[in-house]
DNA sequence: CGTATGTCAATACAAGTGTATATATAGGTG
DNA sequence: CACCTATATATACACTTGTATTGACATACG
């Protein structure tokens, strides 16, 4: 039933204001094992980040809230890579390869954005899962774009563009969470296979709209 | 500090032995919304079965052993029925869109493995995730076997068998967590998505067994 | 200069947790 | 029938958690 607690003492911390995105950093500075955010404690996190308990509800409602932030930057640093890996193109590798090269390195990268979105795409609250469904989409989209872009400059024509954008981004996100859990010596393997993957999506659906009867369920297993 | 505790009275429950099974049932339903395995508690999952505590210990060495255990049954679960799916073949409907409704199908179950398989594939401690990933893996193989066998059968031939069975597993595993989150008759449409990507998949897979070339990077972005 | 305002720490509380130890009881075996 | 073993319960302990309350201090403003 009840309990009673004699004593409750506080080891002493700094005196200092703290910024939101310092108590984000302890957040993440937590995260390192195969932790989801939901499972942080308030009390844990204001530890890390070496302020008292209650100082947490400056910045945040509740852990939660913070996630949800944390979510959103993510987000923004990723689409940041990605737009990055695009400049950075040259004519001896192809765009497919740089891109899911990119994506795989930023597994290894300090802040732990990629790996908190990786893994926290299904499960959290509502708005938690909202907002990492917001940052698939958004990758989606800009892929889709890029896709279409290319059949007018190249004249090979894609079946179902936006399909094919988002076969492409659902399966890059799942071999990512694959190569989260690897050592970095066994990525290159999982790279390629990725790429290869790419390719075969995008061979079939360049022939589906070739040939559109190829749509049909010829192909299958019977 | 320590704390001091004056009363923890204990409420009393049945006094029978418990199956492992009613174990794991008491924890599948404490997970309704989207709470993973590795937030319930031993005494959480103990109250919910109507047992004391400690005996919980009969059955599993803590939570996480009763969570590989439950993604055992999980996969042999989804496994049974991906194979009754195949008896059910008729020539109207193509094996693929019957094993993929099949797949989805099992999202409306009343035991939530394949939630359970969805959502925590990414995270949960290490013996959980070789657990997700055993079944995984197993799905991948069973479906190789199936692609070579189809193509001795047919006679098209298929490239790297071994990558398209991946892919297509990863894709469908990727859609299902995504059908997961949403009502029952937004479903279709994704079945009818999914349907395309693996078709897509497929043909790709066919076309570059038929000219190796096209496993190039011409089908690429530039 | 005095007084708000914002940010922090300290303390306290009522709950929760995993688990160690001890004890009761039912079923099967000699 | 007596005894062992397996399984359950009960109690206790040493923590943890989120949060309400209170008060200190520092900066900004009239």
């Amino acid at each position: 039933m009840a309990g009673l607690l004699i004593e409750d003492r506080t080891i002493t911390t700094r005196n200092q204001p703290i910024s939101a995105q310092e108590l984000m950093d302890a957040a993440v500075a937590l995260l390192d094992g195969h932790r989801s955010i939901s499972s942080l404690g308030l009390r844990e996190i204001a530890r890390q980040a070496g302020i008292a308990p209650n100082s947490f509800y400056r910045h945040f409602r509740d852990v939660d809230d913070l996630a949800v932030a944390l979510i959103d930057q993510a987000g923004r640093s990723l689409r940041g890579i990605i737009r990055e890996a695009r400049l950075r193109l040259t004519p001896e590798r192809s765009a497919i390869r740089t891109s899911v090269e990119a994506f795989m390195d930023q597994l290894d990268a300090d802040d732990k954005y990629l790996h908190i979105l990786l893994r926290e795409i299904s499960i959290g609250s509502e708005a938690f899962r909202k907002a990492a469904d917001r940052e698939l989409t958004s990758f989606e989209e800009e892929l889709k774009d890029e896709l279409i872009k290319m059949q007018d400059v190249t004249g090979h024509q894609t079946h179902a563009p936006a399909l094919v954008a988002k076969a492409i981004t659902r399966l890059v996100f799942a071999m990512g969470t694959q190569a989260a859990d690897m050592n970095a010596e066994d990525r290159p393997n999982l790279i390629e296979e990725t790429v290869m993957m790419i390719r075969m999506i995008m061979v079939g659906a360049q022939a589906m709209a070739a040939a559109p009867d190829k749509a049909k369920s010829q192909a299958e297993l019977r």
